[in-house]
RNA sequence: CGGGGCGUAGCGCAGUCCGGUAGCGCGCCUGCUUUGGGAGCAGGAUGUCGGAGGUUCAAAUCCUCUCGCCCCGACCA
């Protein structure tokens, strides 16, 4: 492809509303364009760049034994009727109406329709195990769209959903995905991690996420210094038993100190002069109706999905203040758990932290030297979010390391969520009738690009992962005279022929135009064809990502540059 | 949903307080020169000043309403 017949729309400054490397990188280098929050045109950069992770999604996919389908985008209200996601779903599923005032949702995910497909035209075991997917725009009316393409309202999303007999076929499919998006973004050139991930209301025990690293990332993942157990934090479970609980036989009895107005956490600890870990913090909650309490360490942040768990919930939410000021008799900020008329749940960390201060249910006063088991009981559990340093619950010795991830994927154990109320069923063996075991798997393309831009940039631009380059190469002239046209023209034949995309800079601009535009671009190789090449015969071949920058015979560029990249391209690709 | 910020040329911005009929840089077009890290000179094109209503002789500027975009928060007692 010649650059001066490719709408390359490279920008000199930043447009105002990019905040993350990603947007501002992608916009900058003419991949995408905003049209309106969360929702982008991509330009043929951009395009290319999709077309290259489509590509190795789909051949991975289709290797494991998924079908590609496609999936109407618009689906009738009555579809997710059924399921009951019209009620549940909430705002973030956009709704329309036709001309006939029928309605209407644009799908932000499809197992309705999917399972509306299979139910119809499956009806034996014979025909399972199936596993379906689907490349398609999927629209989510995002509370918030920020940071370009890592959290739009439109997207492109590859969703997969699989059909089995038990749940035991589910699981090896699960499985069997789980090793397909291993590869896959192995093969996209991506540090990544598949940790394990909440399964949010849907229930079931498995899932993970697979997470790109890096800081921007809107997730908080943990993984262990010591076993391979990673997590989001949302998950993350701690070990049971650190250290032994401190000795408080010398501890003098719990008695009141005076706090006026310092409700906060570190309000209250500047106000003693002491730690906020020294403090024990006293969260009300109401489960299902009933009021409940949950104490942390000061420092420490309640896990509420870990919490309503333990619970057994169904609906868990913060109290009121003025289910506060009735529960603890005293205003907010100074609730505690002794004399407190409500079940007590102590994080693991709460037995282990010595005399303490809490709030004393009485406004303005906290209590000093308190201690758990002889001041309060609770019931003790793994109900904080965990953080870095924290105890590993998978094996005795290993502590987490935080990171923040964008999670590109995600696979997901359903059972019979969809398939029992949709009533997607099949005939066993032994002519019963039963409803298929599901699972469903999602990657979101756009997303990857954004997180790949994430992982690879500098202050100069992108630096694109060979197998997601939007081009292997690209071709520069610096000179004007007439042979050093010819020489690159034979370059970028030779290296099409090899099987090499080249973006080939013909435009009649100055050497340092081209040279910044193509390291904003980010393609991995540049060849530069100048006037000393006239001269020796010499070539320059720089790599992107600094790892090379050198001189080549003319007559060789072509097959060094062509098998470096096939090289890369490889690397990820081992076992295939 | 709560709070904050911003909408002026394709992009980045000034002008708004104090009303007088729109400007700068980049980009774009033409010509000449230039050609290894975002060239120089000369000439040129480009605006519903987000929209609607109001005040006024006169509105980018003041008032009201509205739309859009960005950021922070939305459990932490």
């Amino acid at each position: 492809m010649r650059f001066s017949q490719m709408l390359i729309p490279t920008l000199k400054e930043a447009p105002s509303d990019a905040r993350v490397p990603s947007h501002v990188l992608l916009v900058r280098a003419g991949y995408i364009r905003q049209v309106a929050a969360g929702i982008f045109s991509l330009l043929p950069l951009g395009m290319r760049v999709v077309h290259r992770i489509e590509r190795i999604v789909r051949q991975e996919l289709n290797r494991a034994g998924a079908m590609e389908v496609l999936l109407p985008m618009v689906h009738p209200a009555p579809l997710w009727q059924e399921s009951g996601r019209w009620q549940v779903y909430g705002p973030q599923l956009l709704r329309l109406r036709d001309r006939k005032e029928f309605e209407f949702a644009l799908a932000p995910t499809a197992e309705e329709a999917i399972v509306a497909l299979v139910r119809d035209d499956v009806r034996s075991y014979r025909r399972l195990p199936l596993n379906l997917y689907q490349i398609q725009d999927k629209f989510r009316d995002e509370d918030r769209p920020r940071a370009g393409l890592m959290r739009g309202r439109e997207f492109i999303m590859k969703d997969g959903y699989s059909f089995h007999v038990d749940e035991e076929d589910a699981r090896r499919e699960y499985q069997n995905m789980y090793d397909t998006y291993t590869r896959i973004f192995r093969r996209c050139g991506l540090d990544f991690r598949a940790v394990e991930a909440d399964t949010g209301n849907i229930g079931g025990s498995l899932s993970h996420e697979f997470q790109v690293l890096a800081d921007t990332g809107e997730d908080s993942i943990v993984s262990c210094d010591a076993c391979d157990y990673a997590a989001n934090v949302e998950k993350a479970v701690l070990r049971r038993q650190v250290g032994e609980p401190p000795d408080t036989s010398a501890t003098p009895p719990c008695s009141p100190v005076h706090t006026p107005g310092v409700g906060r956490i570190e309000e209250v600890a500047a106000f003693l002069q002491t730690e906020p870990q020294r403090l024990l913090k006293t969260l009300l909650y109401i489960a299902d109706g009933k009021p409940v309490a949950a104490l942390l360490r000061g420092d420490r942040q309640l896990n509420e999905a870990k919490f309503r768990t333990l619970l057994g919930a169904s609906q868990l939410d913060p109290a009121s203040d003025a289910q506060v000021r009735q529960l603890s008799g005293a205003e907010v900020g100074f609730a505690g758990p002794v004399g407190l008329a409500v079940p007590l749940y102590a994080d693991l960390e709460v037995v282990e932290m010595g005399p303490a201060f809490c709030g004393a249910n009485r406004t303005d006063y906290h209590l000093q030297d308190v201690v758990f088991g002889r001041d309060y009981q609770a019931q003790v559990a793994d109900l904080r979010v965990a953080a870095a340093g924290d105890p590993c619950g998978r094996c005795e010795r290993g502590r987490y390391r935080h990171h923040r991830g964008i999670e590109v994927g995600h696979v997901f154990f359903l059972g019979t969520r969809y398939s029992e109320p949709m009533r997607c069923e099949f005939l066993d063996r032994e002519g019963r009738l039963r409803p298929m075991v599901m699972g469903c798997y999602g990657i979101g393309i756009t997303r990857v690009v954004a997180a790949a831009v994430e992982q690879n940039h500098d202050e100069h631009g992108i630096r694109w992962p060979m197998a997601l380059a939007p081009f292997h190469v690209i071709l520069v002239t610096a000179g004007l005279e007439p042979g050093i046209g010819e020489m690159a023209r034979r370059i970028y034949d030779d290296l099409q022929v090899r099987g090499v995309d080249v973006l080939y800079d013909d435009r009649d601009e100055r050497p340092g135009v081209k040279f910044k535009d193509a390291d904003l671009i980010g393609i991995p190789v540049r060849i530069t064809v100048g006037r000393k090449a006239l001269s020796d015969g010499m070539v320059e071949v720089r790599r992107r990502d600094g790892k090379l920058d050198t001189r080549v015979p003319l007559q060789e560029v072509a097959s060094v540059v062509s098998s470096m990249v096939q090289r890369e391209l490889e690397m990820g690709v081992a076992g295939a």
